[in-house]
RNA sequence: GCCCAGGUGGAGAAAUUGGUAACCUCGAAGCACUUAAAAUGCUUUGCCCGCAAGGGCUUGCCGGUUCGAGUCCGGCCCUGGGCACCA
């Protein structure tokens, strides 16, 4: 009798199964139904960790579970290679970060190899394959065509360590996510996409799609679209000419209003001053705006100060008084202007108007500079020291008093349509996707830039503009892109004058490789299209994408804006990428309770793992650990207790071969099967609700019952063990396939088998358990057949003896009965 | 401050979605095998009282609805994540 040795046989069938092509997919030529499951593809960081495992091997359970229930499966892989973290481990270890991406790649496809998982190889996609990021730019140049890509000077956040700029969404605490230095703001030339011009359809279209609420609410936070109106204030004439002393300026440039966005024009009368942010005033100042000595000091403070700064100051705000009135529209009387930097230049109009009464900031600011407040909303709120922010009845509104909020704001809004001073609107939290990085390793964004002729897109059949083999990649420090440095490279002539000009030395943020991939997957070997519709057709949207909650606000936002711009310019037929979407946990160092990570130095090396237990054991326990969609702290104890079950498992099947033991009886055979049953159906049913660790107790549970027959000296028969083999076939592929061919003696792979069949005929003879209440309180249990009547049921119950003991002498008030669970009587 | 997710034995967790709380696994203790250890197998293992039969208590806290609440409702306390002076 041979022992389990996985590092023995696990080896043997991945050769095998790539041999057999086993798990490559098929576009056409089939009747089965294509299912295109999404895994988010890695970055090649050096060494695959447990992470990746988690993310990886779970998933494919399903994969294997959708392929044995009739399903043409496509679980492809690839690498999301350009990025950061190579040109800085570049610079650290002296290497080109091609070579070392390369590398990296090599080294974790051999590691993904050994999950055993039924990878499509043949689909492998890499971002930095000049055949695939030659379509990155193929996109950027459709959506430049369409005005989606557009430049812009815009403010950005600057890291100082990366010399880069970075993603609104690359700043955490206004510190850069990848260094942690504080960020910086700085005024540059950027390509951007016009990610706001979908905002709507980003927010409206998540409703049809089968995502975590959380994400979708994520989502939505973060796009952040409120709805309310622009309002104009009319500036005090009477004092222009003192503010602004230069007649010409006065008459040509100046603003005679300043406009405000709220959400809440139904406290219009409660406004009692006007505040701008210092953003907007220095504005001002730069259109012939005299401010005193005062307010230039205030604006340039505040403009020096960081957001983190400003943030902190949340709790004690600072402002200045303008010097000038404006005119409240509805009560038309002058109210003051005053500059604060707590109104964010960046959101909205850069200026807003102030109701103390009913906005907690305006009502901090109010009580400090000794501001008048005025009421003009009731509820049963009570104004104390705290603003009513809620929506009540109007109060001195004069002709809207007594109508509420929402009707107010209707009619206040129509009331300065008509006088020409405000209108509806709506506005977003949401900026447009800066994608210029001042970066070597990324992809080139395929513009040139002659001075004649201004930007201009490089012709479609010179793509792609392959990134120039640079030696010194090093960024510089005057916001250029290293690129800028590729002599040969940057010259070409104009593809419209056919001057001299040059190219564009930014590259794209790597967000955008990763928006379209999915697609590149149905055919990764196109030369004349991206991906072609026939095939696209086939597989998308895709139907389930598992992946990390962390990209709940980058990734699937940019991926699903990328789809929404391709499908506005017809390019594909679907505006949605990913319709189905679940988000894995992460797994945490038991100790410190973190999310691991190898610089930390607390990372598990898996291969060692895989050495020791095996890649089934690995997989095993990935999936009992518990939820799919829950964090983890490392465990290593539970570890053993899952290889130990393959070892009873490999044990179990040994004797087969053997003769001894007697055979099992009627009785017997009919207790296995209908367990067996149980299992099938339970265990699909958990895979497909993706409940992967009750799968897994499920398979334990069968094998114990297995074993309890052996143990009284059953043999049982093959016929029994295929079936437990193909239950445990997607969780544990190796050991599955061994003991399916080896041992039992199939010639063919047992992945190409059915699942099992559901006898639902035998789940129904199944005794149940009848719980026997009295007074709500467990009195005893019995053990009776299915779907008997309430009558039959109630005279069972009252000639129970502990029930007897119970209720004698009472008076029975009440009979609950609920079929094939529970009698409660209440006495 | 706002929006999510969560809080169940010594640990990971389960609970047919309102019906026996703690399945399965780890750990621990004891026993068997062994010269011994490891491995393996068996037994016990939420807490309290009791020699036992048995009884009582228990899902973060306080209330409520119900024959019956881990699950539903109201209020509160923690933990993790996201957003954050967004008008």
């Amino acid at each position: 009798m041979s022992k389990y040795n996985p590092s023995k046989i696990e080896k043997k069938w991945q050769q095998y199964w790539e041999d057999k092509k086993l798990y490559q997919a098929e576009d056409f030529g089939h009747d089965k139904k294509n299912f295109l499951l999404l895994v988010e593809f890695p970055y090649p960081s050096g060494d695959l960790h447990t992470g990746h495992w988690f993310a990886f091997s779970v998933p494919d359970i399903y994969g294997r579970y959708l392929r044995m229930n009739g399903f043409n499966v496509m679980y492809p892989i690839g690498f999301d290679a350009f990025g950061l973290p190579a040109e800085n481990a570049a610079i650290k270890h002296n290497i080109h970060p091609r070579d070392w991406t390369k590398k990296n790649i090599t080294k974790m496809s051999k590691q993904l190899r050994s999950m055993g998982a039924g990878f499509d190889w043949s689909r492998e996609v890499s971002t930095i394959d000049p055949e695939y990021y030659r379509w990155t730019q193929w996109i950027f140049i459709q959506l430049y065509k369409d005005g989606l890509a557009y430049r812009a000077e815009t403010l950005v956040n600057w890291c100082p360590q990366d010399k880069t700029v970075l993603a609104n969404e690359q700043v955490i605490d206004n510190k850069c996510d990848r260094c942690g230095s504080v960020v910086e703001q700085r005024n540059l030339s950027q390509w951007m996409f016009k990610i706001t011009s979908f905002a709507d359809r980003l927010i409206d279209d998540l409703q049809d799609l089968d995502w975590p609420e959380s994400t979708k609410l994520a989502q939505i936070n973060w796009i952040g679209r409120s709805e309310g109106a622009k309002i104009k204030f009319p500036v005090s004439i009477r004092q222009l000419a003192d503010q602004f002393p230069e007649p010409e300026t006065r008459n040509q440039k100046l603003e005679t209003s300043v406009e405000v966005f709220t959400t809440r024009p139904d406290t219009l009368f409660g406004a009692t001053f006007l505040v701008v942010s210092p953003e907007l005033a220095q504005k001002w100042m730069g259109m012939g705006w005299e401010a005193s000595q005062e307010v230039k000091d205030y604006i340039s403070q505040s403009l020096k100060k960081t957001d983190l700064q400003r943030q902190e100051e949340t709790k004690d705000k600072t402002g200045v008084s303008a010097g000038f009135n404006a005119i409240n529209p509805m009560t038309e009387k002058e109210i003051p202007i005053w500059i604060a930097d707590y109104v964010l230049g960046h959101y909205g109009t850069g200026a807003i108007m102030a109701v103390p009464a009913h906005d907690q900031r305006d009502y901090d600011f109010a009580k400090k500079y000794g501001l008048p407040i005025k009421e003009v909303v009731l509820n049963e709120e009570k104004f104390i020291g705290v603003a009513n922010e809620k929506e009540g009845v109007l109060i001195s509104s004069g002709q809207y008093d007594g109508m509420t909020s929402e009707e107010a704001r209707k009619k206040i809004t129509q009331f300065l349509k008509e006088k020409g001073l405000g209108e509806l609107h709506k506005n977003y939290r949401l900026h447009d996707w800066v994608l210029s990085r001042q970066r070597y390793w990324g992809v080139p964004i395929p513009m040139i830039n002659c001075s004649d002729c201004g930007y201009q897109p490089v012709p479609e059949t010179e793509l792609p503009v392959k990134l120039p083999p640079l030696k010194d990649f090093m960024p510089a420090d005057d916001g250029r892109s290293p690129l800028a440095k590729a002599g040969k490279w940057l010259k070409v002539k104009c593809p419209k004058c056919g001057k001299n000009a040059e190219r564009e030395t930014d590259t794209m943020d790597t967000f955008v490789d990763s928006s379209w991939y999915y697609m590149r997957y149905t055919d990764p070997k196109n030369e004349k299209e991206f991906a072609s519709q026939e095939k696209m057709a086939k597989w998308l949207p895709v139907p389930l994408y598992f992946g990390g909650a962390e990209h709940n606000t980058m990734h699937l936002l940019y991926s699903r804006f990328i789809t929404k711009a391709l499908r506005s310019q017809n390019l594909i037929d679907f505006s949605e990428p990913f319709f189905g979407r679940r988000n894995h946990g992460f797994i945490m160092d038991s100790t410190t309770g973190q999310k691991m990570s190898k610089s930390k130095g607390q990372a598990v090396d898996p291969d060692e793992q895989v050495a020791k237990y095996g890649a089934d054991t690995m997989r095993m326990y990935f999936a009992f650990m518990g939820p799919y969609d829950q964090n983890y702290a490392w465990n290593f104890d539970s570890v053993l207790g899952v290889r130990r079950f393959l070892d009873r498992v490999w044990n179990l099947l040994q004797p087969v071969l053997s003769i001894k033991g007697h055979v099992l009886s009627e009785d017997n055979t009919k207790e296995l099967d209908i367990f067996l049953n149980k299992s099938v159906k339970k265990i699909g049913e958990d895979i497909k609700a993706h409940k992967f660790n009750t799968g897994v107790s499920e398979l334990m549970k069968l094998v114990n019952k297995f074993e309890e027959f052996r143990n009284q000296g059953y043999l049982i028969p093959n016929t029994k063990y295929v079936i437990l083999l193909k239950l445990l076939s997607p969780y544990a592929p190796h050991i599955a396939e061994e003991l399916w061919i080896e041992v039992l003696g199939n010639k063919t792979s047992i992945h190409l088998e059915k699942w099992p069949e559901i006898n639902e005929e035998l789940l129904l003879k199944e005794s149940v358990t009848l719980v026997v209440q009295v007074n709500s309180r467990v009195r005893d249990t019995m053990s009776i057949k299915r779907g008997l009547s309430e009558d039959e049921v109630k005279k069972m119950v009252l000639a129970n003896e502990k029930v007897k003991k119970e209720i004698e002498g009472k008076e029975i008030k009440k009979f609950v009965y609920i079929q094939d669970k529970l009698t409660n009587i209440v006495v």
